[in-house]
Parts: structure tokens; C-alpha cells; sequence
RNA sequence: CGGGACGUAGCGCAGCCCGGUAGCGCACUUGCAUGGGGUGCAAGGGGUCGCUAGUUCGAAUCUAGUCGUCCCGACCA
């Protein structure tokens, strides 16, 4: 048939771009490295920014909007920040077109050019703190506590459906603090509720953690990072902390008198996911007949689909049906009903199987007959009939049951891929036969961290948080290390 | 930016080597049957073969250039 999924043993990538192509989720567009989010894409993505947007209301913290384009003469006044920005900044010239005189249709008009260029955020940052330097005088105006939804551009030479575009959708926390302590602790919060998030919605468990120099955000004291295993055993970043210390306040100005009435630097944070959790969520559960999505944030968690000859039957099904979907309804459960006579039932079947949605109930004549539906979950593709009597109830606990078990699922297999290493041949060896994350000792050096990169293409991942000390040998150098760290090769 | 592959109907592809004015599957339209795991039969509609130039009586096919996309690397969330 010509929705067939390419096989995850054949080729993961591919069954990776299948999934999200004929899962509807996504789009090529065209524009290099821009993807067109489909509405079932984007009604999945809807359903993880409201969650997530409820939890930062409840830690307090506001929604804004900040301008798309930054002068560039702010890019630069953080060094380490506009040194990890550079490379892959989109930046604005001109602010008209016009008609091409000898013919060529549409050109840029050279007389309208920028006095100073626009760079098209990558991050927003610099904008921010500016920003903020006027709104911040007193310790009475701390702690500034916003969020922004925005779309971000940083131009990639590779990219992926949702792991890596060059234009993408985010959200970026930005507050301001009047202690270390305090901007530390928010810092750690909202890592905190991206842990929460991403493992009771998206029912995939990660591990929380430090990054090292080389791998922390430029512009961080700081970067704290979740990170979580895909199928094919890479790692994913899943959502980033940062502790900015005073590093922007400084090179912004941004002060603030404090209760003694004496002026310092405010203390900054900066947090973000995006449409890359998308990504996550297909490579993390799905398997080779198309999306599994978890229940708390699937578009659909319910599809009914009737089963039935001649209208006769239809309407005696649709009768049934209507006030089915009024109950579940009621219980607060998404559901869609497709009684679309131009597909066959197998069709259709296959079809919701291939877009993940939770649970199929199967409506026949038959069923009416003995009161029964027939209830298919995705997850375990596990069939059977049950009675209508009491039907929602039990649809909400299979809901629950399902966002449990993929969870679990996870679990299992991302602990049973987490391996100790203690040579550098079982290093090598488990990276390649076994894949996940590696635990090993590591002497703390960046040249060290980079020599296993080049010789393996594993990072190191984090520094799990309440990480055990441990004295050892370093996997490569042999030199004292005093714990392990996680290493992975990753998306 | 290096390596590989590919641009022919909405999608997936064949045809190209050996030049003669385009075909298959899916999708779409109409009808009938069918309907509990990607239905069957019949009849239809749709393509300046990515673009530009060249060779030729004649180019999807040969030559040169150009644009674009995907895959694998280096870089990154």
C-alpha cells in the first residue's frame, strides 16, 4: 500500500521520517530546512504548550512577547553568547523590493539598505535584558518572572522533521533575580517542571542533569539539561535549564538597588523546550505500524468507528454512537467519531493505528445486538469486547492505564540501557553493540571529553543531579576522577 | 561545506543505456456491488518529463550548465 512504513530495523531514520510524514504530523515545505506542521501535528503540539504553559502559570510566571529581530550590535555584547550564536545567525539587510529595470522581475532595492542589520533570533536573550535594564530598578521590581511563545530561526546545514529545522517553535523563560541563590533555585524549579512534564504527559521518563563546559549553553554559569532515550538507543536533550549568573546583567547594565539601598547586577535564568519534544515523543514510543501517542496529549484519545451495511444500520449505529460520545464527553475525553462512508473500516483502522490515537472502539450491528463494543488500545494492540453498560468509566481508566504503560515501557527499556562502563574496550564495545547511555568515570577535562567525541561520537549527556561519588579511573586518560557521568551518542 | 542519490500526474515509481511526442500503482470523479483489519468490478479526468541552453528533421531520453530536495558526514537544541 503506499502508507507503508518503513520498518525500524530496516532503517530508523527513514521509519522516523515515515512516521512523522504519513502520520500526518509534518511537512517538507519549500523552503530548505522548514517544515509545514500539519493541524494533527500542531494539535499535538497545542495540547503539550497548554500543559506546559498551565504549569509555569502555576510557578508563577507570566506570558510576553519580544520583537522577532535583534540589532546586531546586541548579539555581541555577551562574547561566549554571540560566539555560540554566530555560526547559524539569519540577519536582515534590506527593508524593500522592487521592480527589477532591466526585466528580472522582483529584486532588492540596493537604496534600502539596513544602517545596522537585523539578525532574526535565535534566542532571545540579548533583546530580553535590554529590555529589561528599563524595567528594573529596585529589589521591589525582582523577581521578573516571564515566558514567551515564539519562533526562533537558526540555520542548520542538516535538518529533520522536528529535531532539527531551521525555523522552530519554542517557548524561553527569562527571569531576573536579586540573589544567586534565588535565580539557582528557579534555575533547578523549572527544570524541575520540565522533568514533571515530559514524564507524566509524554510518558517518557528522562534524567535530570548537569552539562558539562563544553556542552553548556553559551552565555551559562550554568546548563541544566533533561535528557531521554530513544529507540535506537541515542539520546535526546529534551529541555534546558540555564543559571546566566550575571553574565547578561553585565553586559546589559541591569541593575537594581537592594534593601541596603546599594546598586548590583541582577542574577538571571533562562529555560526553554520545543516542537523537538514532538521528535522525542514519535522516536521514544511509536513502533512499525505508525505513532503511539500517550493518552494525556494524543489530538484524539478516542476514534469510534462504525461498522455497518446499508443506512438502515448506520442510523440505528449512529444513535448509539451520539450518546456514547456525549459520556465521554462528559469525562472530559477527546474523542472523534468517523462515520466517513468513502473508507472501509480496515482502512480506517490502519489508518488511526498510523496516527496513534489510544484507543479504537469498534461499533457493529452485532455489538448493538449484545450491548457490546469492541475496544482496541494502541499501545499493545490488544483487542476485546466489553459492555456498553459502563463503557466511559472504563475508557477513562484504559486512558490512564495506557499513559501508564507507555511510561513504564520507557522506563524499563531506557534503565535497562544504562550501563556501566569500566575499560575502554567494554566503553567502545557497549556504545556500539548495546547503545544507551554509558556510565564511566571521567578525569573532568574538556580535552579529554573531546578526544572520546573524536574517537567515538558519544558526549557526554550530563552529570546526573545527586550524582554518586565515586573515586576511579577516568575510561580514557586513566587519571582520578571522582564520578561517573553519562555518555551517549545523541540526536 | 565534503560524499552519495534523486527531480516524469496530488503521492510513489517505470521509461532514458539503444532519440520518434509518455506509462504503471495509489489517490481523484461516476456507477453498481461490498462493509468486523488498508474492498471488488466497470467507465472516466489529470503531466509544456525541475529549469536554461546546445546537438538533431525530431529530446523525458544525448551534452553542458543551473536550481532544488533527500540521505550520510563535520556543526548544533
Amino acid at each position: 500500500m503506499s502508507k507503508e512504513i518503513t520498518s525500524r530495523a530496516e532503517d530508523y531514520s527513514q521509519w522516523y521520517n515515515d512516521l512523522v510524514i504519513k502520520g500526518q504530523l509534518a511537512d517538507y515545505s519549500a523552503v530548505r530546512g522548514c517544515m509545514v506542521i500539519k493541524p494533527y501535528g500542531f494539535a499535538l503540539w497545542e495540547n503539550m504548550r497548554d500543559a506546559l504553559d498551565k504549569m509555569f502559570k502555576d510557578t508563577g510566571h507570566v506570558n510576553a512577547y519580544f520583537p522577532l529581530f535583534i540589532p546586531k550590535s546586541f548579539l555581541s555584547k555577551e562574547a561566549a553568547h554571540v560566539e555560540g550564536f554566530a555560526k547559524e545567525c539569519a540577519v536582515v539587510t534590506h527593508y524593500r523590493l522592487k521592480n527589477d529595470p532591466n526585466g528580472g522581475g522582483i529584486i532588492v532595492d540596493p537604496d534600502a539598505k539596513l544602517e545596522e542589520e537585523l539578525i532574526v533570533r535565535p534566542t532571545s536573550e540579548t533583546i530580553i535584558w535590554n529590555t529589561y535594564k528599563d524595567w528594573i530598578q529596585s529589589y521591589r521590581d525582582l523577581p521578573l518572572l516571564i515566558n514567551q511563545w515564539a519562533n526562533v530561526v537558526r540555520w542548520e546545514m542538516r535538518t529533520r522533521l522536528f529535531l532539527r529545522t531551521a525555523e522552530f517553535l519554542w517557548q524561553e523563560g527569562h527571569t531576573a533575580h536579586a540573589t544567586k541563590e534565588e535565580a539557582i533555585e528557579e534555575t533547578k524549579k523549572m527544570l524541575d517542571v520540565y522533568a514533571d512534564f515530559v514524564e507524566n504527559w509524554m510518558a517518557l521518563p528522562v534524567i535530570k542533569g548537569i552539562k558539562t563546559e563544553s556542552e553548556r549553553f553559551a552565555g551559562a554559569e550554568d546548563t541544566y539539561c533533561i535528557e531521554a532515550l530513544m529507540q535506537d538507543g541515542k539520546a535526546l536533550q529534551a529541555g534546558t535549564s540555564h543559571f546566566l549568573g550575571q553574565n547578561f546583567a553585565k553586559a546589559f547594565d541591569v541593575k537594581f538597588s537592594n534593601k541596603e539601598n546599594q546598586l548590583d547586577y541582577v542574577w538571571a535564568t533562562s529555560w526553554g523546550v520545543s516542537t523537538r519534544l514532538v521528535g522525542a515523543l514519535v522516536m521514544a514510543h511509536s513502533d512499525d505500524q505508525g505513532l503511539i501517542l500517550p493518552p494525556r496529549i494524543a489530538p484524539w484519545q478516542v476514534v469510534i468507528v462504525p461498522i455497518y451495511k446499508g443506512e438502515e444500520q448506520k442510523a440505528m449505529i449512529d444513535v448509539k454512537a451520539k450518546e456514547l460520545i456525549a459520556s465521554l464527553k462528559d469525562k472530559g475525553i477527546r474523542v472523534k467519531y468517523d462515520d466517513n462512508d468513502n473508507a472501509r473500516p480496515g482502512w480506517k483502522f490502519a489508518e488511526y493505528e498510523m496516527k496513534g490515537v489510544p484507543v479504537r472502539i469498534t461499533l457493529g450491528a452485532r455489538d448493538l445486538e449484545n450491548n457490546l463494543a469492541e475496544i482496541a488500545r494502541r499501545d499493545t494492540k490488544e483487542k476485546k469486547s466489553i459492555s456498553m453498560d459502563g463503557l466511559p468509566e472504563q475508557i477513562s481508566d484504559l486512558l490512564e492505564e495506557i499513559q501508564q504503560n507507555m511510561f513504564n515501557r520507557a522506563k524499563h527499556y531506557r534503565d535497562e540501557h544504562i550501563t556501566p562502563a569500566d575499560t575502554w574496550e567494554q566503553f567502545e564495545k557497549l556504545l556500539d553493540e548495546k547503545t544507551g547511555f554509558i556510565s564511566a568515570h571521567w578525569d573532568g577535562t574538556a580535552e579529554t571529553e573531546e578526544a572520546i567525541k573524536d574517537k567515538t561520537k558519544a558526549t557526554i549527556r550530563c552529570i546526573p543531579l545527586a550524582n554518586k561519588q565515586e573515586t576511579g579511573k577516568c575510561i580514557l586518560s586513566g587519571k582520578d576522577s571522582v564520578q561517573r557521568v553519562l555518555f551517549a551518542r545523541a540526536y
